[in-house]
DNA sequence: CGCATGATGGAACGATCGGTGCAAGATGTG
DNA sequence: CACATCTTGCACCGATCGTTCCATCATGCG
């Protein structure tokens, strides 16, 4: 006790990060989320707000930890939009590898838990998502992709992304994961007639 | 009331398949579950069991409804290992369509929910989506790819099946599926040197 | 030093969780 | 018609859910 808090937001706030990712939203009850960040009750509600709160915060915590990282990896210049895939791909499997986090990824573990977030979350989710699919086609467009392949190949490589988290969360090992990631970077773009 | 059961069993769990699908284990409830299935407590529980075994029937009763649409779709013959992809993810986008059914599909939500689930249903989850795999695998195979190819492409196969139950959820339009499916099924084997 | 401020631990709230017990009533058999 | 059988509706169980409240106490300021 003290007038002054006695333990790091951040730090606790990624404490919180880790039970949503590990167990998702609805198992992660507020006695899981009090031992994983290691504060009270008390302290956990004064600081954060409510579960719906939190788990909002713990987002923002996972896109301010894992943004940079994907920004940077995409930042270029790249020789071909293969490259682009592999670099972001990279850091999926990178992160995946991560023994001092939990399986798959906090977001794909949010996404097919939609219908039990309210509003708000389900917002932020497919914000998220979203971003990151229009980071992908930027540095697409970047690498020398015209507009139809850089469209095609972000949702492509997206879809890899989240497929990684969810064969991870299944137990698929790390050589498979690798397998997966390396066929995306194989992808061409369609090369369709444009209309 | 009666001396025989007032209800039709499978349909009953079709219901609870479907509450198990869209709600994830965790937010189906013994009350969704009634809701879904039209039936009171007692016949629940004196007809499946708990929850934890109702699940694992639930999902029993999912293989037994899609698994042959999937075994027909790859039986084949195929001219090319990238014809047994495009057959096998088209009747996975042909469920994903299927408005009478939620979105994704039970088996990755199930997937990325593991941590919530006891060791049957962990068990039954991996040992399905193994099962899948190995069906791939076999169909390659027949279509004339060497072990190599048909072991990764059944990997990327089963990937892109779940990035596709994963991006419905988060809300993506079918035509966004259909161009990770067509994508997917342009995969070509690595063709590294085999050792 | 005395006081206001604010963080903390813990008790307690109503609601809901999964699961069970039981009485009521309809059916099939004699 | 009488009885055993089985299903069903409903109440109820302890446990856990998310949340709030309050007494306690260390700290910063005057």
């Amino acid at each position: 006790m003290a007038g002054r808090k006695q333990f790091d937001v951040d730090e606790a706030l990624r404490g919180a990060m880790h039970v949503f990712w590990r167990w998702g939203y609805s198992e992660a009850s507020i006695d899981r989320l009090t031992e994983g960040t290691g504060l009270g009750r008390s302290s956990l509600y004064g600081t954060f707000g409510d579960k719906s709160t939190l788990f909002r915060k713990s987002l923002q915590r996972y896109a301010q930890t894992y943004h940079p990282l994907y920004e940077q990896a995409l930042s270029g210049p790249h020789p071909s939009p293969s490259a682009v895939v592999a670099a972001y791909l990279r850091v999926t499997l990178n992160r995946i590898a991560d023994p001092t986090v939990p399986d798959g990824c906090l977001l794909t573990v949010s996404a097919t838990q939609i219908p039990a977030l309210d509003a708000e979350g389900q917002a932020m989710v497919r914000e998220m998502i979203g971003g990151l699919r229009a980071m992908l086609e930027q540095a697409l467009l970047a690498a020398g992709a015209d507009e139809q392949e850089a469209a095609e190949v972000a949702l492509c490589t997206l879809a890899t992304n989240k497929s990684l988290a969810v064969l991870s969360r299944a137990g698929f090992s790390s050589d498979d994961l690798a397998t997966v990631a390396a066929a995306a970077a194989r992808i061409p773009g369609s090369h369709f007639a444009s209309p």
